[in-house]
RNA sequence: GCCGGAAUGGCGGAAUGGCAGACGCACUAGACUCAAAAUCUGGCGCCCGUGAGGGCGUGUGGGUUCAAGUCCCACUUCCGGUACCA
């Protein structure tokens, strides 16, 4: 027996393919071709961190590169790239602890990450390759803050951070635990510093507007919305009893007006301080301190039960003129609206906990209907009597004055009633307010951007030119923030000192960085003419590529990157800089792939390395509990994270791109299953063998010229077509069934038809690029298959002459008949009755109906 | 709480309102083999029945329809996001 030598080897085949790519260009991206139709697709670019890849990243891109390939040969254009997201903590924190310079670390794992994505054999254009920390990238990331800063868009504001007293440094929220630095332990307290802001705001009108032309799913335009979140009402003035001072709240229920029994201030309102009563100066200012010093995380904790203050001052409801006590309470914000509210209980849930609490009473003044109440499960008689809050809909009633009346009139038609009149009285202005706010857009940090701001002897901030860009981050030996809290940047004594060239001023450096959103806010243009030095992108490959036709990245970033990089967009495209309003045509999120992991009785997860299987069953080695299995995020500490480089080891990159699509739909979140990866690898081999004789490494003699039987011939133009509709909308797990039905199919034939087999290749070839070129060539091509035409098929060859109906009497069947396929609807029935079980089943009673679904079914409705 | 998504065999999943469970995994029987692996052929929702066959079945309860996993109403559970936005 002589042993197969030529058996399918994905580690043989598939790095020799990687190296015909790459040394042919295969899918270089032309620009400026207007020959070809063009289509950019981008993922989202990786942080590059030191654990590698995991098996959640090449879910994206396996998913864009098969669109790509596909594209490729049905002639379009494709624009298709890598790049890094590098900036970023993990690096600081390792240099902080080694003196590591963050830029050397950096290094190392994008080398890591673009060897295990080169072993994927993605098709990106590596020649456009983009690192977001290199001055020649970031040169162009400044420049478009200085767009930002010359438009009035940023601007300099003291705003709280996480600040450590005892690490004398700023925090991120990820490193906050429990209102304590996770290094170390400390307290954690809320601290306003200098920092610079980006007036988001500004577009959040234009942001809103521009969702709705877009191609994303639904739920993300609806996160976006919410994060956005327009409202409109009116702002109106309370008069501070006994004085001449004006406290402006804002309101979307004007209509509740005559409801309102008190006000609350936000603890940080200005006016607090002049309006409190000397008597209950000592309770406001203890509470007001408190508010102060609690983290945000401390006041989402204590959220359930609320809290306040009366100021010992009351407030003239300029309606009609009723006193009502004033209190502060940080249920009110003091960022969002005026930063004060006219309370009412009746009609607000969060009004309402509060006054009952404090007893404060709760007036009525809106019936819903009983149906309304019932379908809300409260009984109107505790509405009416301010024992229930009703938020919905409903008739006014008791509001109204001698110039205005509310009562009997609807929610809507109250709001613009109330409005026009205090509008015309001068005592309230329609509003529209957003829930958007501005973005704080400095760190202060080392590793990331520096701005190319100077702060002049004189005390004014100007740009630095743009003739001087990039602003480069100078070399330092100790990347701490300095002893008195001042960011890194600060120690670099020499960099800082700057002198403009022109006017001879002097002055020092920003020293705060830009924030990791700043390089992936603009990354997808600068893919576009990624070597130019002499501008950001040259405007006419801009004009060619832009809009990005798909975009594929994970959900958890549907709110914060898509809606900071848009705005950007924005504000590209006002200055006449981009060519489109919106960058992102359509957007798809992958879903999440989650590990195998084990709980407890008590529903706690093991870590993997302590189960212990018995069998069918686990248990835990510490406890000797049982346990259960189930699918959770992979993550470090549960030890179940599957790592690409040993899959590819084992089954080949065709099989894990394979594996990976085949889970399910693309959107969905999906357990990894190894086994699942044996399942595609079987049906590769299998393929490998139906084309290659295994003892020769050539072409099998099985494969001839001998013509399809009818059945493979229909089956295979039933595959082109379900493959390419499939492929088409993503459906890429059920392509591949349909590629494993045709060729377990294939497989049984004696002989296998050249041609056909050929058209095969060429279907799976997006999705297993390697195989596919490998056969492509034993099939006696020299060049690549990438850019082969899509095969067509015929739609006359679809079809059987003859078809199996299903006959049922009463919805049950009862008969299976052969028709010929183009039977109308009349015909079908004459055929179905004709059949002995039908008549069997139908004797003695009378047609009602018959329903005949041609191709399908017919249905007899009997008495 | 609110917003978004989901629920189908032992598992991942498939199904323009038209025969639920395609395809794959696991399991299982057989072939090949001295044996095993690989490969090939078959079986495989659950219950009753030796069998032919029968009954039940897409989270739960209702409804529309000749026909519902799919449409409508009410709920349950799980996952993701978010945190008092007046």
């Amino acid at each position: 027996m002589t042993e197969a030598r030529f058996t399918y080897n994905p580690g043989a085949i598939e790095p020799k393919w990687q190296a015909y790519w790459a040394e042919h260009k295969t899918f270089k991206a032309i620009d400026c071709d207007y020959s070809r139709q063009k289509l950019y697709v981008l993922d989202m670019f990786p942080y590059p961190s030191g654990a590698g890849l995991h098996v959640g990243h090449p879910e994206g891109y396996t998913a864009s590169d098969i669109w790509c390939r596909y594209k490729r040969m049905r002639g379009y254009n494709v624009l298709h790239t890598m790049g890094w997201d590098a900036f970023g903590l993990p690096a600081e924190q390792y240099a902080i602890k080694t003196g590591t310079h963050p830029a050397v670390t950096t290094a190392k794992n994008i080398a890591t990450f673009k060897r295990q994505l080169e072993a994927f054999g993605f098709s990106f254009d590596w020649d456009r390759e983009i690192n977001t920390t290199d001055p020649k990238y970031y040169k162009w990331t400044q420049w478009i803050f200085s767009k930002l800063y010359e438009q009035g868009l940023a601007y300099e504001s003291e705003e709280p951070v996480n600040w450590c007293p005892d690490l004398g440094t700023v925090l991120a929220n990820e490193e906050v635990i429990n209102g304590r630095s996770e290094v170390g332990n400390f307290p954690v307290i809320r601290k306003p510093i200098r920092q610079w802001v980006l007036r988001i705001t500004k577009y959040a009108e234009k942001l809103l507007d521009g969702i709705d032309g877009l191609n994303w799913p639904e739920g993300t335009k609806e996160m976006q919305r919410n994060w956005i979140g327009k409202s409109t009402g009116a702002e109106v003035d309370f008069t501070v009893a006994g004085t001449d001072t004006k406290i402006t709240v804002y309101t979307t229920r004007p209509d509740t007006l005559f409801g309102a029994t008190y006000m609350v201030l936000a603890p940080e309102h200005p006016l607090v301080e002049k309006i409190t009563a000397p008597e209950c100066r000592e309770a406001v200012e203890k509470y007001v301190a408190e508010t102060r010093t609690k983290s945000d995380l401390a006041r989402t904790e204590d959220n359930k039960d609320k809290t306040g203050v009366f100021i010992g001052a009351y407030a003239i409801n300029p309606v009609n003129g009723t006193k009502i006590p004033i209190w502060i309470s940080d249920y009110v914000l003091i960022s969002y609206g005026t930063g004060a509210i006219m309370a009412v209980p009746a009609h607000d849930t969060r009004d309402f906990e509060f006054a009952t609490k404090f007893n404060i009473p709760i007036i009525c003044i809106l019936k819903p209907t009983e149906e309304a109440c019932k379908a809300e499960g409260v009984a109107l008689e505790d509405v009416l009597a301010g024992r229930a809050c009703w938020t919905g809909d409903g008739v006014l009633f008791q509001s109204g004055n001698d110039e205005v009346q509310l009562d009997g009139l609807c929610v809507a038609d109250a709001k613009k009633t109330i409005i026009d009149w205090m509008h015309k009285k001068g005592i309230g202005t329609p509003t529209v307010n957003f829930k958007l706010r501005d973005w704080l857009f400095s760190r202060q940090r080392y590793w990331g951007e520096p701005f190319p701001l100077v702060h002049m002897e004189d005390g004014t901030v100007q740009l630095v030119p743009e003739s001087e860009l990039p602003v480069v981050l100078p070399e330092m030996e100790d990347y701490k923030p300095t002893k008195d809290g001042e960011p890194p940047l600060a120690r670099a004594k020499e960099w800082l000192k700057y002198t403009d060239p022109v006017t001879g001023k002097k002055g020092l450096r920003e020293t705060n960085t830009m924030p990791q959103w700043a390089g992936s806010c603009w990354y997808y243009l600068r893919y576009i003419d990624p070597h130019n030095d002499k501008a950001a992108w040259d405007p006419e490959k801009e004009k060619y590529w832009m809009p990005v036709d798909l975009y594929v990245g994970g959900a958890e970033h549907a709110v914060l990157h898509l809606l900071y990089s848009r705005f950007w967009h924005h504000v590209l495209y006002d200055l006449g800089l981009v060519s489109t309003p919106e960058p992102w045509k359509r957007l798809v999120h992958q879903g999440m792939i989650l590990g195998i992991s084990y709980k407890d009785q008590r529903g706690v997860l093991v870590p993997n390395d302590q189960v212990e299987a018995r069998g069918e069953e686990y248990f835990s080695k510490e406890t000797g509990e049982k346990l259960t299995m189930l699918p959770a995020k992979m993550s470090k500490s549960l030890k179940n994270v599957v790592n690409p480089d040993d899959i590819i080891k084992r089954y080949g990159a065709d099989s894990f791109r394979l594996y990976e699509m085949f889970m399910g739909p693309l959107a969905e979140v999906k357990p990894w299953n190894t086994e699942g990866v044996e399942g595609v690898n079987r049906f590769l081999n299998r393929l490998w063998r139906s084309l290659v004789d295994v003892n020769t490494g050539n072409l099998s003699a099985d494969v001839t010229d001998d013509p399809l039987s009818e059945e493979m011939e229909r089956l295979l133009h039933q595959t082109i077509k379900k493959v390419g509709e499939d492929v088409e909308s993503l459906s890429y797990n059920t392509a591949i069934s349909q590629l494993m039905i045709f060729l377990n199919e294939m497989y049984r034939q004696p002989k296998r038809n050249r041609k056909a087999m050929e058209t095969f290749v060429l279907l799976i070839s997006p999705m297993a690029p390697h195989i596919a070129e490998e056969l492509w060539q034993k099939l006696g091509h020299a060049e690549t298959l990438a850019y082969e035409p899509w095969p067509t098929y015929d739609e006359s060859k679809l079809k059987a002459q003859n078809v199996e109906i299903l006959v049922q009497v009463l919805g049950k069947p009862k008969a299976r008949i052969q028709v010929p396929v183009d039977l109308d609807k009349d015909a079908l029935c004459k055929v179905a009755l004709e059949n002995a079980d039908v008549q069997a089943a139908i004797a003695g009673k009378t047609i009602v109906k018959s329903i005949a679904v041609p191709g399908r079914l017919v249905n007899f409705v009997v008495k």
